[in-house]
DNA sequence: TCTGTTTACGAGATACGTAACTATG
DNA sequence: CATAGTTACGTATCTCGTAAACAGA
């Protein structure tokens, strides 16, 4: 169980080939071929199945450790390091598309205003992508959205020792074309809307969704990418409803919003940090959560 | 960050020395003197001063990380390892003290009526080596019991994706002397009591009651042990306070229980195990969940 | 000086690359 | 027959143990 060969295991495993993940790593098919030999004899079980390469039942469930178990290795590495270092002035801040509001921008300009030392670099990215930049120390401090009950925490992914602080709670309003029957309506039930058509976009998860108010909400359309503009385009578009922050959908942009009524929902930001040691992180911590 | 290096830094720091290290862990003194260097090079950090053999700031740091670490990556190979094997008759079974009900009990008995077959070893431990057992697969299910708000799960340590269900709540009540002055009382705030004298028990812990009550509770004596008995005798013997599940003071000791009213405590049990096969596991599982 | 850590060095084990081999589609 | 993984083997590296050097109490 060496961090060495679950890395080889896990690139194989993606990769779905011995060869790939040479290259990939910098090793020679063969040293790959033995390195995965060298895991199956260490835990006395077959991992993959050979042409095609593909994890057996044991090498799935292996999967499932060595992924998070990578993570929080990398992660703990960081850490050490980071709290060893001269604190930087230097801050990067990972965000969710729509975990950085319009407010948030604002208390960041004014911590920035107050501290004119301080650089700031912004990175946006997906919410296991910001968890993952955060825990390896890229980012100091994260920004993550979700769709939670009423006070009620989101779920970061386990990327180690992780300090989340609520930053903000807002409506959630459905997203709709501007010449929808529905969308004069003060408020809507989200069951009612179970049979609509829906985008699935990373902007608001669908399993997410379906956890929180139950089965159906099938997909008309795909959309990748982090861009809430295009988003809402698509809405307008007639392509397909989603959910979003109410302040999201103040920009015109030819969609509407309409509250919804049931369940409870709201839109929840979060922000993630590891410990951090006094100084400009932990300033600009308080500044955003402040 | 070799796992290896890892286990020898933990196992230096926990002895306070490099040669009694080496003793434990079957090396030389000197091998592991070059493995704690090893590690420090690979990090860039001291992580112990020498003489006396302590850990530095950084490695404090580390120990942090290193022991769950450590635990996952056992747990994991334990999972794969259990995932894979063909389904045991015998169940393990590790329980604190006060986890194991009586009602506990006799659905295990019910259980075992059921099911002939099934040989049952029961364990009583503490929290945390409960959840080690569990992860790491030496058990195949865990009890555990703790002091929560009602309906608030416990949280058990961070020891790989273990799979937690509530099995009963129960009321929390101040285990006093028969004599004591408050013993005749319908019910008890538990701030009233912050002033009196507690035991320091495993059974109890007094840092999670301050986390739930507020500060105060100082300590009159300390009691080491899992033995539910022991403790109760040392209440009825005027040694101290402590709180415990009502069902534990109904048989008789010389001691009785007032309930807490305030704050509103619940004496919670959850059963902790990882992903269960189908087969004996599982069956006991559902049985002690009812 | 005595205890306990570090360093020097050699032996054994390990891990990788080259290249020949084998199995599968 | 070609593509892709395995095996054999030589070499470089690593790790540990022995033993000598070194540093605090």
């Amino acid at each position: 169980m060496d961090p060495h060969l679950l890395t080889t295991f896990v690139t194989v495993a993606r990769c779905g080939s011995f060869s790939a993940a040479a290259t990939e790593l910098g090793y020679t098919q063969s040293a790959i071929s033995q390195q995965i030999a060298a895991l199956e004899a260490d835990l006395g079980l077959p991992l993959l199945s050979r042409r095609p390469v593909e994890p057996t039942p044991a090498g799935r469930r292996l999967l499932e450790h060595a992924e998070p178990l990578l993570l929080r290795l990398r992660a703990a590495r960081a850490d050490v390091l980071r709290a060893a270092a001269a604190p930087r002035h230097r801050i990067g801040l990972a965000v969710t598309p729509l975990g950085f509001t319009a407010d948030l921008a604002d208390r960041l300009a004014r911590a920035r205003a107050a501290w004119p030392l301080l650089e700031v670099t912004v990175v946006t990215c997906g919410r296991e992508r910001v968890a993952v930049l955060v825990a390896e120390g890229e980012a100091d401090l994260g920004l993550v959205d979700g769709l939670a009950a009423p006070s009620d925490p989101l779920r970061p992914p386990d990327a180690g020792p992780l300090t989340t602080t609520g930053v903000s709670e807002e409506d959630v309003v459905v997203a709709l074309p501007a010449g929808h029957p529905l969308a004069g309506r003060a408020a809507l039930r989200l069951a009612d809307l179970a049979d609509a058509r829906w985008l699935r976009t990373p902007l608001c998860p669908l399993p997410r969704l379906r956890a929180l108010a139950g089965d159906g909400f099938p997909v008309a359309l795909e959309h990748r990418g982090d861009d809430v503009r295009t988003l809402i385009a698509l809405v307008a578009a007639g392509h397909g409803l989603t959910l979003l922050p109410a302040s999201a959908l103040r920009t015109p942009g030819g969609a509407v919003g309409v509250p919804v009524s049931a369940p409870r929902l709201v839109h929840r930001v979060e922000l993630l940090h590891g410990t951090l040691p006094p100084g400009p992180a932990a300033d600009l911590a308080r500044a955003l959560t402040g």
